[in-house]
DNA sequence: CACAAGTTAGTTAATAATCATTAACTATTT
DNA sequence: AAATAGTTAATGATTATTAACTAACTTGTG
């Protein structure tokens, strides 16, 4: 019945897959071995050929989620601008997508945090401060050439940051809501010039 | 051993205020029967007496936070106003400090939404959708005043209210980050300006 | 007022399902 | 033949829920 078998890095990569695809979508408990099994085509047994635990899958696909997360190009990029808006433009596009394009990515990272204690600060750290690491760099950055306002950078960057991901949670989390459906370009538009504005002399 | 006996109507709110409490800080699966049971000094069956299911409590404990909405003063005391930096205010302090000071809640309407996928419309519309509509009556409101710019009013309604439901999450479960603790105060002063500023024409 | 009869709040003990994990074995590949 | 990838079947823990029973209140009636 068994027929062919699958390469050991192969199928190590399929639970991550599968996993990823299934933690996202439910909290850590309702994933069962048998779900992410039957998503691979395997019995749970296998599994364990290649974690020892469901806890360490669920760490797999938080590592290789977060390995996902390269900012050298963005910050380059960034780097060379003067303008606020162009600047927050790029790691609001960044977030949405590059990294985040599987919004499943931002629901696995906002539902872990929430209820995985221990293991928020890492995913936190390994998604979200990135970002704002460069953001905080940027506004110092710009304020000492006295392009935008005095304000906390710290505290702007976080909540930049977090807005943006709010919205990647928010659109496909509740889609349509007041009769109106939006495209992340259009939210995009919308939000970030406020925003900058906002923080402009 | 037994000794006295609760009434029904003090049994039951007990009940809710400690599922309340769990489900808070766990998410639907971890929290068992038998933690509730403990936290009421009651044996789980006991709870079956007052809910007849785990998926019963829970609604219970969403619909008693649904109800502790209430945005009837706030309503009035904004439509007073022509700054939108002072509305933004207004509505940033109550969602922080009102309805969600005891922040366990803003994590668990979180959560919810995020897994309990049927539950998670109810939620938002009974917790986040008053504060959208609201504020997308008064950008509506200013801008035929011509007090602020051309903006699409549910996107930055939305956009709003998230970012600072954002802030009441973060804060509590990241907290200190990159060496800083803030106060709420401190983050709504320094990004409503911000925003506001960004909408005023 | 008394007090039996019924109702309500609670208990202990059992049930059935589910789940992560392991043991022991088999088939395939190298 | 040695190593690898997989299987079936069993284990033990945990879980929500139910059954069967008991203690404490409440109420209607003499």
């Amino acid at each position: 019945m068994a027929g062919k078998r699958n390469t050991s890095t192969n199928r190590k990569q399929q639970i991550i897959d599968a996993a990823t695809d299934l933690f996202a979508n439910n909290s850590y408990e309702r994933v069962t071995m048998s779900m992410v099994a039957k998503a691979c085509n395997v019995t749970e047994p296998a599994l364990y050929r290649y974690f020892s635990s469901k806890e360490k899958i669920y760490e797999a696909v938080l590592l290789s989620l977060s390995l996902k997360v390269d900012l050298e190009e963005l910050a380059a990029w960034i780097k060379a601008s003067r303008d606020i808006e162009e600047i927050l433009q790029e790691i609001a596009g960044h977030i949405l997508n590059n990294n985040l394009k599987h919004t499943e990515l931002s629901r696995l990272l906002l539902l872990s945090s929430l209820e995985h204690r221990t293991l928020a600060r890492q995913v936190f750290t390994a998604v979200r401060l990135p970002y704002i690491d460069l953001l905080i760099d940027e506004l110092k950055r710009l304020r000492e050439m006295k392009l935008i306002r005095d304000v906390n950078p710290v505290i702007t960057a976080r909540c930049f940051i977090g807005m943006i991901m709010d919205c990647a949670v928010s659109k496909n989390l509740w889609g349509k809501m007041q009769g109106e459906r939006f495209q992340i370009e259009e939210v995009i538009e919308n939000n970030v010039p406020i925003f900058a504005r906002g923080l402009k002399e």
